[in-house]
RNA sequence: GCCCCUGUGGCGGAAUUGGUAGACGCGCCUGACUCAAAAUCAGGUGUAGCAAUACGUGCUGGUUCGAGUCCGGCCAGGGGCACCA
C-alpha cells in the first residue's frame, strides 16, 4: 500500500510534531496494559460478572477485516462494561482443528500441527496489535490435548447417558479424498476440495442425539429474547416441527409378501383422507425391499433410484418416478376401498415413517405424480364461495382453507374440525389390539453425525473389539492423542493407515482390538469452548461447576450470521447434554447474540478480466466520476461491483497494512462508523483517510482544551456562566446518548454523537479568547468536557484515549476509569422550542417555558406570524398540543 | 414453491418508535492560508425556483390533526429453507 501524503511521515516539521503518532503510541500503551495486567480477569472477583465473547477464529493464516470488525465490536462492549463496574470476562482462543491444516500438509509437506501453531503465532500477534482488551491468560487451542481430552471425557459421559449412538446412515462420500463430507462441504454435487462427484454411501457413524431435544430446543427459542429474530426464525425452521397423525393402513393380504404386513404412514393432512388416490413408499422402506425380493423389476427400479445423484441440484431437477408394487392398502374408513402402493423416488426414509398416502387434489407433488401415472384426483376441500359441483383440480393443487366435500361424514366441516374428527375416530378404531392411528409431532431436525475420516481432529475415544464390541476408552486412559508421525502421501484417513496407532488391546477382555480411527466433527470443538474459558486451568475435568455456573451464560456473543444454525444450535444442544452429564448447570449458553455484517469492498479488474488488488490501484476523482489506473503502468482498470472481501476477487485489504500505516484505532473507528453493525460495511480508502483526519482532530482539540483547563479550580464551581453551562449541557447530552447506544450496540450512532460533540467543543474553543479563557467556571467545564470526551471514545480508540488522558494530566489509565455519571439535571432544558404545524405542515417555531400550560401554548401559537399567514384569517378548528413535542393547528 | 428481511440525497446512513425527513460522515462546490500543492480552517450542498413557495422516504390506495414509521395491494433487491408428507 502506498503511503498517503498525510499519513504519519518520517520527515518532521512543526506541523507533524503536534500530530498524534499512532504507530509509536499504540505499541507503547499496549505494553503498559500488558505490564499492569489490566485485562486479566479474576475468578474470585466479587463484582457482578459480564461475559462478552466473539466467535473464536480458525487459524487459517492471517486475520482478515471480518475479524477486525468482529473483535472491535466485542472490545467496545468489554471496555464499556469494565468501566461500568462489571467483572468482565473477555477471552480468546483458536478453533484449531480442521481440514485446511491437512490440505496444507498435503500441498506443502508441512505437519498440520506445525502449520496450525505457526498460524496461531502470527494471528495472535496481529490481534495484539489491535489493542484488544483480552485476557490472554485464558487462551485455548482446541487441538491441544489439554483441551480435547476433556472433550473425549464428555463424549464418554454422553455415551453413558444415552446421548450418543452408533448407527448406519446415508452420508456424502468423497471417493478421491476418501472421507465423509458434511452437507455444506458438497458444492454442486462435488467435493469442495477434490472436485470429485460425491457418492451416497451407507456407513456406520457416530451420532449425537440432538433430536432428543427437538422440542426443548424449539420451545426455548422463545426465551432467547436478546437474539436476532432472524436467527430465531432460522432455527425454528431448521427444527421444523409439524403436528400430524400416524395411521396404520391394513394391506390386502393377497397382495403382500407377508400376510401380516401393514403400512404405517405419517400425515399432517388427515382431513384429506377421502381424497386419497395412492400410497407411496421410500425406496429404502423395508416393505419395498420385501416386495423387491419377489419382483426383479421393482428391485431394478429401486437400484436405479439409488444410482441417481445425491447432489442437491440433481434432486431438485429429478423427475418424480414411481413403481407400482402391486400391493393394495385398505382405506381405514372403508374396507372395500383399496389403494395402489407405489415405491416412489421422492419419499425420504428418514422423515416420518418413510411412507405416505397421496392426496393429489391438495398437494402439488402428489398431483404431479397422479397426472403422470393416470391415477386421477378427487377434491375434498372446497374454497369458500366456490360451487363444490364445479370445483375441479387439473394442474394446480389447492392447499388453502375451505370446507370438506366428497368426504362422507366430514362433509361441511372446516379443515381443522375434519382433522380432529378423523383423529378421534381412528384413535378409537383398533386392529390387533392397537389403535389404528395416534397423534404425533414430527421434527425435521436430524441427529448430528460427528464421524470424520480425518487426521486433524479430536479422536473418538472408543475401541472396537471382536469379542466385546464397542468398548469406551477408560477415563484413566484419556486423552487419546493423535500420533505425530503421520504421512499424507495417499488420500484417505492417515490414522487408518498408521502402522501401529490403531492396534490396541481391549480394555475389557485384553484381546487384540482396534481403535476408532474417525475423529470428531470440528463443530464439536466449538460447542463448549465458551464453558472452558471460565476455568481453562482445571486439569482433571472439563469444567469447574462453580465457575462455569457463575460465568455462563455468555452475556453478549458476537459473530457471523453464517453460524445461525450450525454452531449456535450445536452449542445449545451441548449445553443441555453437559447439564445432563453434570458438566454445567444451564441450558442456554448465549443470553445475548449479535450477528455482525460482512466487510465489503469494490472490485477492480483489468480489460482482460483478471482481478487486481486495491493496493495496486490508484483512484482519481474528477467531478463526480472516479477513474482507476494501475499504479506504475498507468493501465486503465475497470471499477467493478462492491462485494464481500475474498481472495478470488482479490478485493481484500490486509489489516496489517492499515494498522501499520494509520494505526489500529483508525481501523477500529472505521469498523464502528457509518454502517449499522448488523449490516455490511464498505471499506474505502477515502473512508480510512477521513477517520485518520478525525483522529488527528480529536488529538488537537483535546490539546487545546488541556490548555484552557489549566485554569480550572480543583473544586467544582458553585455557579456556571451561560457559556460554561452550554458546554456542560453538550457534555452530559453526549454522555447520555453514547452510553445508551453502546448498551444497544448501535456503534454507528455512538460515532455520530461523538462527531457532533467534538464539533460543539471545537466551536466552543473557537469562541474562547484570552479574556474569557481565564474564567475558572469555564475552565472547569472545559476540563470536565475534555475528560468525558476522552472517556467516550476510549472503548473505540483506546490508544488515542490513553495518550489524550495523559496529556490532560492524569496519571492513571483511562482503561481502568469508571464510566462518568450523567447529571440528569443538565439534560432538561428550561425553555423548549416546539415546531408549530398548520394542517401537518411546519409553519413556525414556538419557544416556551418547559412547564408552560396547554392553554398558554394554544394561545401563544395563534399569535405567531407564520400561523396567522397560513390560517388566512380563518379560525382554527382545533389545536393539538403534544407535550414536549409538537403543536398542530387544524384549520 | 414456502418463510423472513430491506427499499430515505451523488454515497454510507439518522429520524426520540405516529410528531420539524435528511442528524453525523464521505464526496462535491466556494472562500481563507500558500509562490504553489498538500494539510488545516470557515461556509454551502434533497429537487425546482431570484424568492415566497411547491414537491420529496420504491409504486399505489387507506387510517390519522399528523405517516419514512401503521394497514391493504403491487414492484424491486437480498437472505434462509426446500421432494419434510
Amino acid at each position: 500500500m502506498s503511503l498517503p501524503a498525510f499519513a504519519p511521515q518520517p520527515t518532521s516539521s512543526s506541523m507533524t510534531a503536534s500530530r498524534y503518532n499512532a504507530r509509536d503510541a499504540e505499541s507503547r500503551w499496549q505494553k503498559v496494559w500488558n505490564e499492569q495486567g489490566v485485562f486479566a480477569t479474576k475468578n474470585d472477583d466479587p463484582r457482578p460478572k459480564y461475559y462478552v465473547l466473539e466467535m473464536f477464529p480458525y487459524p487459517s493464516g492471517r486475520i482478515h477485516m471480518g475479524h477486525v470488525r468482529n473483535y472491535t465490536m466485542g472490545d467496545v462492549v468489554a471496555r464499556y462494561k469494565r468501566a461500568m463496574g462489571f467483572n468482565v470476562l473477555h477471552p480468546m482462543g483458536w478453533d484449531a482443528f480442521g481440514m485446511p491444516a491437512e490440505n496444507a500438509a498435503m500441498a506443502n509437506k508441512i505437519h498440520p500441527k506445525t502449520w496450525t501453531y505457526d498460524n496461531i503465532a502470527t494471528m495472535k500477534k496481529q490481534l495484539q496489535s489491535m489493542g484488544l482488551s483480552l485476557d490472554w491468560a485464558r487462551e485455548i487451542a482446541t487441538c491441544d490435548p489439554a483441551y480435547y481430552k476433556h472433550q473425549q471425557k464428555m463424549f464418554l459421559d454422553f455415551l453413558r447417558a444415552g446421548l450418543v449412538e452408533r448407527k448406519k446412515s446415508k452420508v456424502n462420500w468423497d471417493p478421491v479424498d476418501q472421507t465423509v463430507l458434511a452437507n455444506e462441504q458438497v458444492i454442486d454435487g462435488r467435493g469442495w476440495r477434490s472436485g470429485a462427484v460425491v457418492e451416497q454411501r451407507e456407513l456406520t457413524q457416530w451420532f449425537f442425539k440432538i433430536s432428543d431435544y427437538s422440542e426443548d430446543l424449539l420451545n426455548a427459542i422463545d426465551t432467547l429474547d436478546r437474539w436476532p429474530d432472524k436467527v430465531r426464525t432460522m432455527q425454528r425452521n431448521w427444527i421444523g416441527r409439524s403436528e400430524g397423525l400416524l395411521v396404520r393402513f391394513a394391506l390386502d393380504p393377497e397382495t403382500t409378501p407377508n400376510r401380516e404386513d401393514e403400512l404405517e404412514i405419517f400425515t399432517t393432512r388427515p382431513d384429506t383422507l377421502f381424497g386419497a388416490k395412492f400410497m407411496a413408499l421410500s425406496p429404502d422402506h423395508p416393505l419395498a425391499a420385501a416386495a423387491a425380493a419377489k419382483n426383479p423389476k421393482l428391485a431394478e427400479f429401486i437400484a436405479e433410484t439409488r444410482r441417481l445423484g445425491t447432489a442437491q441440484a440433481e434432486i431438485d431437477t429429478a423427475e418424480k418416478k414411481g413403481f407400482d408394487t402391486g400391493m393394495r392398502a385398505v382405506h381405514p374408513f372403508d374396507p372395500n376401498w383399496t389403494l395402489p402402493v407405489y415405491v416412489a423416488n421422492f419419499i425420504l426414509m428418514d422423515y416420518g415413517t418413510g411412507a405416505i398416502f397421496g392426496c393429489p387434489a391438495h398437494d402439488q407433488r402428489d398431483l404431479d405424480f397422479v397426472n403422470k401415472y393416470g391415477l386421477g384426483n378427487l377434491p375434498v376441500v372446497c374454497p369458500e364461495g366456490q360451487d363444490p359441483k364445479t370445483f375441479v383440480i387439473t394442474d394446480t393443487a389447492y392447499d388453502g382453507p375451505g370446507r370438506m366435500i366428497n368426504s362422507r361424514f366430514l362433509d361441511g366441516l372446516t379443515i381443522e374440525q375434519a382433522k380432529e374428527e378423523v383423529a378421534k375416530r381412528l384413535e378409537r378404531q383398533t386392529r390387533g389390539n392397537r389403535p389404528v392411528a395416534q397423534r404425533q409431532v414430527n421434527y425435521r431436525l436430524r441427529d448430528w453425525g460427528i464421524s470424520r475420516q480425518r487426521y486433524w481432529g479430536c479422536p473418538i475415544p472408543v475401541i472396537h473389539c471382536e469379542a466385546c464390541g464397542v468398548v469406551p476408552v477408560p477415563d484413566k486412559d484419556l486423552p487419546v492423542t493423535l500420533p505425530e508421525d503421520i504421512d499424507f502421501d495417499k488420500p484417505g484417513n492417515p490414522l487408518d493407515r498408521h502402522p501401529t496407532w490403531k492396534h490396541v488391546t481391549c480394555p475389557q477382555c485384553g484381546g487384540a482390538a482396534r481403535r476408532e480411527t474417525d475423529t470428531m466433527d470440528t463443530f464439536v470443538d466449538s460447542s463448549w469452548y465458551f464453558a472452558r474459558f471460565t476455568d481453562p486451568w482445571i486439569a482433571d475435568r472439563p469444567t469447574d461447576r462453580k465457575m462455569v455456573d457463575a460465568w455462563l451464560p455468555v452475556d453478549q456473543y458476537i459473530g457471523g450470521i453464517e453460524h445461525a444454525i450450525l454452531h449456535l444450535l450445536y452449542s445449545r444442544f451441548f449445553a443441555r447434554a453437559m447439564k445432563k452429564t453434570g458438566h454445567a448447570g444451564l441450558e442456554e449458553p448465549f443470553a445475548g447474540l449479535f450477528t455482525q455484517g460482512m466487510v465489503i469492498h469494490e472490485t477492480y479488474h483489468k480489460q482482460d478480466g483478471t482481478f487486481v488488488t486495491p493496493a495496486e490501484v490508484k483512484i482519481e476523482t474528477v467531478g463526480n466520476t472516479r477513474k482507476a489506473t494501475l499504479i506504475g503502468t498507468g493501465e486503465p482498470v475497470v471499477i467493478g461491483g462492491v462485494e464481500k472481501m475474498s481472495k478470488s476477487k482479490r478485493n481484500t485489504v490486509d489489516p496489517d497494512d492499515i494498522i501499520g500505516t494509520y494505526g489500529a484505532d483508525v481501523a477500529r473507528w472505521f469498523m464502528l462508523s457509518d454502517s449499522p453493525p448488523e449490516r455490511d460495511i464498505e471499506w474505502t480508502e477515502e473512508g480510512v483517510q477521513a477517520r485518520w483526519t478525525f483522529m488527528q482532530k480529536l488529538w488537537r482539540i483535546v490539546g487545546e482544551m488541556a490548555e484552557i483547563a489549566r485554569n480550572a479550580p480543583v473544586e467544582r464551581p458553585a455557579q456556571f456562566s451561560e457559556r460554561a453551562q452550554a458546554v456542560r449541557k453538550a457534555t452530559h447530552g453526549a454522555l447520555s446518548k453514547v452510553s445508551e447506544d453502546i448498551e444497544k450496540l448501535r456503534f454507528n450512532r455512538c460515532v455520530a454523537h461523538i462527531y457532533e460533540y467534538s464539533n460543539t467543543l471545537s466551536a466552543a474553543i473557537g469562541e474562547t479568547d484570552d479574556a474569557n479563557a481565564g474564567a475558572p467556571d469555564f475552565a472547569w467545564a472545559m476540563k470536565e468536557a475534555a475528560d468525558i470526551l476522552v472517556q467516550l471514545f476510549a472503548p473505540m480508540m483506546p490508544h488515542l484515549a490513553e495518550e489524550c488522558w495523559a496529556a490532560l494530566g492524569h496519571t492513571t489509565l483511562v482503561a481502568v476509569q469508571p464510566w462518568p455519571k450523567v447529571e440528569a439535571g443538565l439534560l432538561v432544558e428550561d425553555s423548549i422550542t416546539l415546531p408549530v404545524q398548520v394542517n401537518g405542515r411546519k409553519r413556525a417555531d414556538l419557544t416556551v417555558r418547559r412547564d408552560a400550560s396547554q392553554a398558554d401554548i394554544e394561545a401563544a401559537v395563534l399569535t405567531l406570524d407564520g400561523v396567522k399567514r397560513a390560517l388566512e384569517g380563518k379560525a382554527p378548528k382545533k389545536v393539538i398540543v403534544v407535550p414536549q413535542r409538537i403543536v398542530n393547528v387544524v384549520a
